[in-house]
DNA sequence: ATATACAATGAAATCGGTATCAAAAAATTT
DNA sequence: AAATTTTTTGATACCGATTTCATTGTATAT
């Protein structure tokens, strides 16, 4: 009924200026778009008017013409895991200054989220793609093969031929590890991350190269799995305390599980390092403020957004993109030693 | 040179399924659209074939006819900080299951940056949008009367008659600040955040209004400007302390500023709450690993955004969206007590 | 002055869908 | 069987930019 006001002010296009200067919208498009030529005095009234009247070009229709959207999609799993957060960060900033604008598409770990946020952001004709792939996915490889710039992000795929990026998940793991074993630490205790996420494999490998090297049996007992979150690693860390030969360090694979181990440790009243010593991977910014103060696994996580999107912008715009398309990045990740490991023990137990 | 392998895969239109199934584009638009009328058979080949060949409409073009684009922008000031980070994932949510998408800005606080945003995203013809405004700006209520969908997030804007959707600053700080007098605190500090920030004004109206309600002076060496940062804060929270007549407590506006707090404190071997009464207004998830755990003031951040994206949503699809356009949906915030404040301090030192 | 090159311009095609419309085909009524 | 209604269908205009092309006008070369 009351359906008068709808769209008070109706969009002011490229004709419309060419009406209103005297000439065609082929000579605006020119002078706006800065092509073909102009004469200086259409292009100065072209510019005049189009400011007076307020144009600003659609890009919805420019696109469509053009095939190129200024706009990269952006799959992860969970903003809301500081990690990605900080990822997202650096890709923002330097996609903005390119002027390029981000969809975020949030996963989950969902494999058909991720496959419906493909097709959604194929459909939207993205000009490239920064994801953090949760495992194998066939439109993945579909895309990759259609010739859509796209950087893997953290996670490793195999048999996928695009840019990958990430940390040396391995080699962190590793030296967290070995940390504490050099500290006389021979129980130690591992949360890992989903299973048959890339990123959980690479860290358990560490974990166990780290035993390994040091002759160190593996003890099925002291490996739990998480799912990143802080809930469930409150409850595996539990269990962990429960078994009858006790741990002397644990080793946590993300942010948010540290979290949630912690806060089992203080429910049960576990002093650390006394009692047992920690090592996170991740680096948290509160890490510093604990008591004592955390050792941890630093990833650079704001240096890895912004180095794929450089990386992704430079696909987009290199015309021979395809020559050394198929480059592996990693990054090194950093052990910072706070407190929470202690000092070096006496005696192994046993 | 070598410039072959171009786009290996050609879009399929829908012409082209058209073609294949040997029927006009129209009929195939009514067929995969849903609407018209085709005979059963038709329809039948048409999808069959349609998923055969791989077809995926363009959403571009649909765009460009339908002037909707299903995709709604976000102009935060920083995804990295945790409020923010939880709302979005609320936003984001909602948005997908709806199908919309979200392009995602950040404009740390930059007025220039956040006009910037506004143009590319009005450019690009955006469903709807949900803004933390850094103040009043000319395009914004443009855009506003221009009839775009939006929503006014955590920020209040004066003179804009859209939906705003805010947490109650003023009541939560009071909440805050009066706890702290009720424990026998009389010099209580102030960190804010930057000072033409709607939030920091209403946080900072509460903290002078529990003050004057307990008959309190106002001291301005109590009162500090952060810019919700870390690293102002901690700097910020040095001068706090050095200050002859010496604080016993501390009310800190956000959750970044906190840390640099905490971490100030802990450079000068502080001791909370013996000698210095924290709280702080927003709820980290680490609060409670702290010793003594953080009583802080918890806004709703998810939930925010789950509301943000739905009132938004209501607002694109509802035709007589004028009725009820200017709502003002205020959150109540609550106070989390734990350690950091201590017990009731027996004599005010004057 | 004439030929040639080049700058400036507008008309029209295009991108890939959606929506309107009139023609054709099928179903129903008389 | 003829008239009428309804369903099905393809042609076509359209969204708002970009881009090609042919045309006109101006400058330079001969």
């Amino acid at each position: 009924m009351i359906q008068e006001i709808k769209k008070i002010k109706k969009k002011v296009r490229l004709e419309d200026v060419g009406t209103e200067a005297g000439v065609s919208k082929s000579a605006v498009a020119r002078a706006l778009g800065n092509y073909g030529s102009v004469s200086e005095e259409v292009r100065k009234r072209v510019l005049d008017t189009a400011k007076k009247i307020g144009y600003e070009p659609d890009q919805i229709a420019r696109s469509l013409k053009t095939k190129s959207t200024n706009t990269i999609g952006v799959i992860i799993s969970d903003i809301t895991t500081c990690f990605f957060t900080s990822v997202v960060r650096g890709i923002a900033d330097v996609a903005s200054q390119s002027g390029y604008d981000l969809v975020l598409c949030n996963t989950d770990e969902d494999p058909e989220k991720e496959n419906k946020f493909l097709r959604v952001l194929a459909s939207r004709n993205i000009d490239g793609l920064i994801i953090s792939a949760s495992g194998k996915n066939t439109y993945l490889k579909k895309l990759v093969r259609a010739g859509l710039p796209i950087i893997l992000l953290d996670r490793r795929v195999e048999g996928l031929e695009t840019t990958q990026l990430a940390v040396d998940n391995e080699g962190g793991a590793y030296e967290a590890v070995t940390h504490l074993i050099t500290l006389g630490h021979r129980r130690v205790g591992i949360i890992n991350g989903l299973a048959n996420i890339q990123t959980t494999v690479e860290r358990f490998n560490g974990y166990k190269k780290a035993l390994q090297d040091n002759h160190i049996r593996l003890d099925p007992q002291l490996i739990k799995y998480g799912d990143f979150k802080m809930a469930k690693a409150k409850e595996v860390t539990k269990e962990l305390l429960d078994i009858k030969n006790p741990l002397s360090a644990l080793f946590i694979s993300n942010e948010a599980m540290i979290t949630g181990a912690l806060l089992a440790l203080r429910e049960r009243n576990i002093n650390i390092p006394e009692q047992i010593a920690i090592v996170g991977f991740d680096d948290p910014v509160w890490g510093p403020l604990l008591d004592p103060p955390l050792t941890a696994v630093s990833q650079p996580a704001y240096p890895m957004g912004t180095m794929a999107c450089q990386t992704l912008l430079q696909k987009i715009n290199e015309p021979g993109r395809e020559r050394r398309s198929f480059e592996e990045l990693v990054l090194k990740p950093k052990l910072i030693v706070r407190g929470s490991c202690g000092k070096k023990i006496s005696l192994p137990e046993n």
